[in-house]
DNA sequence: AGTCATAATGTTATAACATATCAATAGCGC
DNA sequence: GCGCTATTGATATGTTATAACATTATGACT
């Protein structure tokens, strides 16, 4: 699994093999994919950046698909618990999944300076952490890691 | 270093040990301890569990400090920037540091039935995140990495 | 001590993020 | 069609965080 997000892409491919993937998944999985749910994803999809819950909101609100801040919860709580989408904690923001289908426990690397983000993963219970999990008696369910910093684009601009 | 806050220990002494090491980093970096920061930080070691800033405020209040938020949020901004608290992401709260002192990347295990914290250190450039971020060519400064699950006394009665 | 610059605090207001609740509706198995 | 469940609509509110600006305290220098 490799880094996604700063390379130059088809991103035009990346959304559409996000979504039929999504489909995909939901067929199998018997969820829903309804309108503001697939637009919601498609929205986060057009972006390598984290989108908070009222930018998203704002976006679908200019089409018509709901207005107040529970629609747009809704659909990332939906798109977060199927894996489609991830919540990036220190951004209080929404990222479109960039390894969707695959089973993993995503890492982020976020810019400060043009807030891109790309996804990669992690194997946090092999590590350091793992092993002080252990030691305490901790079981761990999920783990956040997330590195704040600057993507090639901004150190290069920087330098 | 090791997990700290889920073992028995010396409470008390780690809250006067926690302040006394906050006063000579203090003097050292010629930072001021105010009256409101000396409470706040108190007032974290009190627990080992993250306070939000609501509470904080709250307690804070209660003993004439201030009433407003920014006075909380300051406190804790300095407290923060000067390594003596830790805000814990996933919670959009505040713990205050264990390893005072010590320069060290902090990790955390939260657990979700308790809401107890503790703090324990990585070594996240080391791994892989470390590596992938170098494949990318970004450049971290700085890393969250926080855990959630169940500290070892909720395991134990939830079986 | 007096003056100045800077840091910290007080205060009001508001921005940004998130959820509770309850009513209305759509999809689906029978 | 009937009934169940998931979803959506709508209002209100709760929670977390900051902007902006006036005022006061502190420390450095003369």
């Amino acid at each position: 699994m490799t880094v996604v997000g700063f390379q130059k892409h088809d991103h035009a491919r990346c959304v559409r093999s996000g979504l039929a993937a999504a489909e995909a998944e939901c067929r199998v999985r018997k969820l829903r994919l309804t309108p503001v749910r697939r637009r919601a994803l498609e929205l986060l999809l057009s972006e390598h950046r984290a989108l908070g819950a009222y930018d998203l909101l704002a976006r679908l609100s200019d089409e018509g698909l709901g207005s107040q801040p529970p629609v747009a919860y809704r659909a990332l709580d939906f798109l977060v618990k199927a894996g489609f989408a991830h919540k990036i904690e220190a951004l209080n923001a929404y990222l479109a999944c960039a390894h969707l289908g695959d089973d993993h426990a995503p890492a982020f690397l976020i810019c400060r300076s043009c807030r891109s983000v790309a996804e990669t993963a992690t194997a946090p219970m092999q590590g350091r952490l793992g092993a002080a999990a252990e030691a305490a008696g901790f079981l761990i369910e999920r783990t956040v890691v997330e590195a704040q910093g600057l993507c090639p684009a901004c150190r290069d601009h920087a330098a």
